[in-house]
RNA sequence: GACCCUUUCAUCUAGUGGCCAAGGAUAUUGUGUUUUCAACGCAAAAACAAAGGUUCAAAUCCUUUAGGGGUCGCCA
């Protein structure tokens, strides 16, 4: 059965990259019907938060991603870590260090000066005599000393490392807090982790990880890294570009399909295709076809995914939506006509908000520019005229082709052109110059409203 | 600095030695439709990082250089 899982540490938000990465191992998880698990990793007591950790949580449940059964807690698991520190010590594999944090500076110092990459020196690895005093120990893992750590990656293909890279890292500090590397090995392989996907930033974690996995005797996992999501320019991705919260996206009008779609397509193809709905990811995901580069964060895609999912949305739950963005038209007689008419014109939520208060909203001013060139000449007279004729209707006006048809008679009678009506119409109604169509939007507002709007803006461009 | 990974249009990518004088998508530009804006349709422009090799044949394999990223914690 296959197990994947996501093992955040809640000492901050979740953001795009580490939502990437969980929604990899999620669909990979789905797709063969095995296990997505949920670890928390919070040895570093110091470094823990709560609101983090429910901030995460939230994000999960945005985007609509679940996990099997309890999330783990791993800052609870400190007796199993320990049991396993303990076996080490007694099979000879791990070993008890009491060098000091100034002599493990000033090796280091030493090494970096050599422009050597900085690495335990093995000291006390075979240590028999008696401990110095007032220094608390620390146990460290033997690794190889000699050859490569070799395993596969799944996305990378071979990845070879020399022993000499590895050092016998810290497995358990001084006080018996375990370290990460021991713990997530250890985590993975009770858990039953199948497949491991996880970001590149952890390539170099998994020769020492695989140290731990050979001295307990546990079986390896899968390991696939997936390389990182950079800015636009190529470089580290930071909080101006992209790196914020997940739900500040929700914030700012993105759907969780078009934010999973925009991240599924980075870093992972199928093909020449674009859109995928959740099932379809599902369906085709498969780490093989994972990217071994980095990705560039795009905005411009991730807009025009968002404006796709807004569009193809029917128009109930986009009215549901909405109602988180200030707008509440679910029990508007004119839903549908009024969500058709604003739709295609707001690449976010919060765009279509404005579009759709632009028009339930009477204009509180008018764009001045616009108002000079279409009320020119007669426009006041011919927009009264205009409204007189829109009155005899009183009720029967109803759907967008109704209005149309009277629009078209008027300019007919007056043999006008259409935007000798049409522009001053459109500031009237809306206040601007752009907008949505003008029958959809008399349409929406009705005669009596329309009217009003239209002798408002007569009144105000007398003068 | 050392070690590891990586490099196709501005961006996401297809591509696994001949089907590639390199395909799709976004963005851009032009154009059509239109009562404006948008949406949509059509079209254009736009890339194999560089140099050497291997081969009848290289975007694809090898080497070097250059760019980018990552790691070098008693953080995760």
């Amino acid at each position: 059965m296959t197990t994947t899982r996501f093992a955040p540490s809640p000492t901050g938000y979740l953001h795009i990259g580490g939502l990437r990465t969980a929604l990899f191992s999620w669909l990979w998880a789905r797709k063969n019907q095995g296990n997505f698990l949920l670890r928390i990793e919070d040895t570093d007591l110091a470094r823990n938060s709560e609101e983090a950790l429910e901030a995460i949580l939230k994000a999960f449940e945005w985007v609509g991603m679940s996990y099997d059964g309890e999330a783990l807690y791993q800052s609870k698991r400190f007796d199993i870590y320990g049991k396993y520190v303990d076996q080490l010590l007694a099979e000879g594999k791990a070993y008890k260090c009491y060098m000091s944090k100034e002599e493990l500076t000033a090796l280091r110092e030493g090494q970096m000066a050599k422009g050597e990459r900085t690495r335990y020196d093995g000291r006390y690895r075979d240590f028999k005599g008696t401990p110095p005093k007032g220094v608390e120990y620390v146990v460290r893992i033997k690794a190889p000393t000699e050859g490569n750590i070799v395993f596969k990656d799944g996305v990378k293909g071979e990845i070879c490392i020399a022993s000499s890279e590895v050092d016998d890292f810290v497995i358990s500090r001084a006080g018996g807090v375990p370290t990460y590397n021991f713990v997530v090995a250890i985590d993975d392989a009770l858990m039953g982790m199948t497949d491991v996907i996880r970001g590149d930033d952890h390539l170099y974690n998994t020769p020492k990880q695989i140290v731990v996995y050979e001295a307990l005797g546990f079986k390896l996992p899968n390991f696939y890294h997936v390389a990182m999501i950079n800015n636009e320019q190529g470089k580290k991705l930071s909080k101006r570009d992209g790196a914020t919260d997940v739900m500040e996206y929700k914030v700012l009008g993105y759907l969780p399909e078009a934010l999973l779609n925009f991240l599924v397509r980075l870093g992972w193809s199928h093909g020449d295709q674009e859109i995928f709905s959740v099932e379809e990811m599902i369906a085709l995901f498969h780490p093989k076809n994972i990217n071994k580069s980095s990705s560039n964060y795009n905005l411009d895609k991730l807009l025009w995914l968002n404006a796709h999912y807004i569009k193809n949305m029917p128009n109930v739950k986009l009215a549901g939506l909405l109602k988180e963005y200030g707008v509440h038209i679910e029990s508007h007689d004119k839903l549908e006509l009024l969500l058709d008419a604003t739709k295609e014109r707001g690449k976010t939520l919060v765009e279509l908000a404005n579009q759709i208060n632009l028009i339930l909203v009477p204009p509180s001013e008018y764009d001045e520019k616009a108002s000079k060139k279409a009320f020119k000449g007669d426009a006041n007279e011919i927009l009264a005229d205009f409204a007189t004729l829109l009155k005899t209707y009183k009720t029967s006006l109803h759907t967008p082709p109704e209005y149309h048809a009277v629009l078209e008679k008027f300019v007919e009678g007056k043999a006008i052109g259409f935007g000798k009506i049409g522009q001053p119409l459109r500031i009237s109604l809306l206040g601007s110059m752009t907008g949505s169509g003008l029958d959809e939007i008399m349409a929406i507002l009705g005669v009596n409203e329309t009217v009003a709007r239209i002798e408002k803006a007569i009144g105000h461009h007398r003068i």
